[in-house]
DNA sequence: TCACGGGCTGACACCGGTGTCAAGTGGTTT
DNA sequence: AAACCACTTGACACCGGTGTCAGCCCGTGA
């Protein structure tokens, strides 16, 4: 029951180990005829090469890191589902890094676990594909990275970035279009540089459209459910209420839901709520939300295709990747109140 | 900016290479004065070991593998982060493996990975956890196992599971004190051995409570949304309609939620409705859910201790630990309405 | 005929650690 | 003083692959 080696294949194919290794690794000029050999001794003893020992001697570790906070969010549990078919499809594994972005010792952390485990390339995802201190010690250290959804005007690292503000200025366009003119948002955390992306949007649409931007209809949210709760309770009680309310993603607009059907209100007729990032429960609420639905596991596959492509032939190349965002409609909007046009 | 080997930290402290082994490894028999020096030629030179280096020589990976089903589902993403947190903490990475359990190919491509991979142990959840073939391959490839939240009658392999049938009982003895007579059930995907946990525990309730079960109250269900959705649909336009649907997860209740309101039924006044599983959707969804919470951390941080365990001092205990879920009353169950005793 | 070059193969060192075993040191027992 | 033992340390082989380089074979052109 002993593990199968490349000695063991190499006996049984009557050749030298270092054949075998050619014959794995598809290299050139190896003659049809040992090929041949080889494969069948491969099947014959169910050879499969130990990844810690090619690892060891190719100085490549077969491994990619993602790094993330929160797994509960869906944008990250897509961006894992991608990456890891991508990564599989390419004889890579993925080991994830869930780290907490605002540690002292996270630098520290992140070093002691990507260090030793020789990580060909790594992953970032927001917030901390905008983390400076993060970025210049990959670079320092020269581990190829890849930086996922993060703020496009930082160049030094090549990234993968769905372009948020035109999204949300298609959804507001869309909110003008149902007839609102007193529409609000609720920023994300403000750690993330899609919240000022999405907020940019709105701001574009309002203007483009001359509806006066309130301060008091611009609130800050934190991509939680009680954030959205609490955003909507402090815009649902303001004089001149919002007929509409966009949050910056959808566990904040789910928040909005609860709050205005706890207050009575009926959405989509008397409060328009979409959100962003279509997360599974943007459907598994009433009324199912309109959103925005990222491309994100196609945003994901090219971030690691791009990340192979530069472990295999260095340099990685630096750019950035734009993927488009879909608005999708559902039940939570609506044409603005009536009302609104007669008081 | 080479990398620090051993070799390089050694010449430093100006001891053997295999000295600074003992000392990364606590091993008994160093002097103090030695590792002082080791300790200071750590801190000099930044030394990392090197992860595959360690794994080749001495016959380890310190990874462990997490096979599922589908990352979507709440209960499989906690227990991701349950046990990375646990794998972390004692120096092991986590490699995820998601895979079809409907697929054939299911063995040969566990197989290729697993194998290459050098697992130190595998996680299974459900419905791996059940699959009588693949444990027996496991158990050949001497692949130490543990199952997470399996059929119990399962004994070749330890398991860390929760009681199902206990907390699914103790739910319906609560709508049973609610006043409700009427009470259906929609069952989980039934390649899932938690399923029919769920269903047991509902007709040990109705029995006790002397409750009729009705065929047309037990609806099969798949764990989606859409399940949930569809006998949601066939349970309503009953003629003796239940006055409680209880949901074996919170999806699917969700999906009853968003049928029941589109009939204009009121929860929890015209309908109570509760799941299970305890899902971030639970709370996001008005009215929030009554479910049942399964302590899926503790039981993914105790199954991944055991696994370790097992790991440093062969065999594996094969033994079932047992965790008990726990009752959470939210805003989707009431008292039966009156209507019902007055008819 | 000989020099040359490309295709194919194997010997051997090496990647960075760990396991085995032998040897040196100093203290205790007889 | 000799024998013994526990503690500490290092030399060296080895884990299972890959990189380097030399050597062989055979066809081609001079």
């Amino acid at each position: 029951m002993k593990k199968v080696t490349i000695n063991d294949v190499a006996k049984h194919a009557g050749v030298s180990k270092k054949t075998i290794s050619r014959v794995l690794n598809n290299e050139l000029n190896v003659s049809p005829d040992t090929k041949v050999k080889v494969q069948n001794a491969f099947d014959a003893l169910g050879y499969r090469p130990n990844q810690q020992a090619r690892a060891l001697a190719s100085n490549q570790s077969f491994l990619i890191g993602l790094v993330y906070a929160n797994l509960y969010n869906s944008f990250v549990s897509k961006i894992q589902s991608g990456a890891l078919e991508r990564c599989k499809a390419d004889g890579y594994n993925l080991i994830i890094y869930p780290e907490d972005h605002e540690s002292d010792y996270l630098l520290t952390n992140l070093e002691r676990g990507l260090i030793s485990a020789n990580l060909d390339g790594i992953i970032l995802t927001p917030p901390f594909s905008d983390m400076k201190p993060l970025l210049d010690f990959l670079t320092t250290k020269r581990i190829p990275t890849i930086r996922i959804g993060g703020d496009v005007q930082i160049t030094t690292t090549p990234s993968v970035y769905s372009n948020d503000a035109e999204a949300s200025y298609e959804m507001c366009r869309y909110l003008v279009s149902l007839g609102h003119t007193n529409i609000a948002i609720i920023m994300g955390h403000p750690d993330h540089a899609a919240s000022h992306e999405r907020l940019l949007g709105y701001q574009r649409a309002m203007e483009e459209a001359g509806l006066p931007i309130q301060d008091d209809y611009i609130q800050q949210g934190y991509f939680s459910f009680e954030s959205g709760e609490n955003c909507a309770r402090k815009l649902l009680s303001l004089n001149n209420r919002p007929t509409a309310i966009f949050a910056s993603n959808d566990y904040m607009a789910a928040g909005i839901v609860k709050v205005a059907t706890q207050k009575n209100l009926s959405i989509p007729n008397d409060l328009t709520v979409t959100g962003f990032d279509n997360a599974p429960a943007s459907r598994y609420i009433w009324p199912s939300l309109t959103t925005i639905k990222q491309p994100i596991t196609e945003m994901a596959d090219e971030a690691v295709r791009m990340l192979i492509r530069g472990i295999r032939n260095k340099p990685l190349e630096n750019r950035t990747i734009t993927f488009k965002d879909e608005l999708i409609v559902r039940e939570s909007s609506a044409p603005a109140p009536k009302i609104n046009f007669i008081t």
